[in-house]
DNA sequence: CCCAATAGTGACACCGAGTGCCATCTGACA
DNA sequence: TGTCAGATGGCACTCGGTGTCACTATTGGG
């Protein structure tokens, strides 16, 4: 079967995930050390390493993008669905495969983690990066001219912060709204363009507009 | 005059800054070494942290936003410019602002460094987060609604790419177009929004938009 | 012009992250 | 059970970054 090694190095790192979780509960990544964690997990401070190649990514290392569902979504798209809902929808599901790969009780930490930690937030930065360009490069037919290169760039981008945007706004604001109708409506922005007026929810035109 | 000092300080910052950049021409971020970079500059490592707070920031740290210009420019639009139209304006100006305190033959190793060093384009996303929710300040009115909130950050947020997308583009291209009018034509996805495919002419409208 | 207050410098020691090396241990399998 | 690949962890090292402290240079006043 050859299974009870491969049990414990799934075992060890889960165990290694946990510690860490639990240690930076209300303190700075900074703070926790990876000698910390090690003696934490029970591991000795070289086999931390063998398992994350830094410290950062233990928390981020198991959201690495499933590259191979981005490229085959945006590849069985429905000829009549529009750009934003394809990507929007690929996105949302890459959002809520990256958070399942962790325990839900540390989902809440993990977001804390990512959005206000300098380190992790500019690391989780460069994931994004890395999704905005799978997701062009399956907008894109092969060869594309630069005019069309822009425009899938800008809509991929522009998606890609309508859901941390989203996101933040839906957080902020208590999680009283339904994330989903958040989204769709930045969606929606996006779909409608910014060149009209905006106007508040009670309709009293925002001061901004002409 | 009390002008020694100021002036010495001064030509020492510039002198870490230039050898950094001459050393890393070329090279690896991580393969030059804080030792190197200040026996370079004639200094010892010590006063090379009293310059700049980390081996990133004398890449970074001059092109500290003026935060100041963009409250001030949101403030005083004028009132027939649509939104993208201003932001746009703004972060061209930041862009320029950013690029105009480092030397002109830097300036190409600088953009390599911020776009594909790693550690560095992590930075710099950090500092685009906060030009964003500086830019969210200065379009949402007091008190701001989460709807209100979220059309200003996902509009800020794709002018930022639109940046980001066309300068990427542009290079791309060879330099061959005129970087403005790239952007004019990234503003105007804004503008339009993405609702109609771009194969398909007509409005048909999206099954998501309410 | 000299002197004292003050700011800047750099040597040293220290910490934590990350790596190469190597002896040791343990699960896989014949 | 014995052999071997692979996992472990200790040690020593490099590099980024910081606190401390003695030393030097600028400044401004007498």
């Amino acid at each position: 079967m050859a299974g009870l090694r491969e049990a414990k190095k799934a075992s060890t790192s889960q165990a290694i995930v946990d510690s860490a979780m639990e240690l930076v509960r209300g303190r700075r990544f900074a703070d926790v050390s990876v000698d910390e964690i090690a003696s934490a997990a029970r591991i000795g401070r070289r086999t931390f390493f063998r398992y994350f190649p830094t410290k950062e990514d233990v928390f981020l290392d198991r959201r690495r993008i499933d590259r191979e569902f981005i490229t085959t979504a945006l590849q069985a798209r429905a000829p009549a669905e529009d750009d934003v809902t394809v990507v929007m929808h690929v996105l949302e599901e890459v959002q809520r495969r990256a958070f399942a790969a962790f325990r839900p009780e540390h989902q809440a930490e993990l977001h804390r983690l990512t959005h206000f930690e300098p380190q992790l937030a500019a690391r989780s930065w460069l994931l994004m990066e890395e999704v905005r360009e799978l997701i062009v490069s399956g907008l894109v037919g092969p060869d594309p001219e630069p005019s069309e290169l822009l425009r899938a760039r800008v809509l991929a981008s522009a998606c890609i912060m309508v859901v941390d945007a989203g996101i933040t706004t839906w957080i902020e604001g208590g999680r009283r709204d339904d994330l989903a109708s958040v989204l769709a409506e930045g969606a929606a922005h996006l779909r409608r363009g910014f060149a009209r007026e905006a106007t508040t929810s009670d309709g009293r035109p925002s001061r901004m507009i002409p």
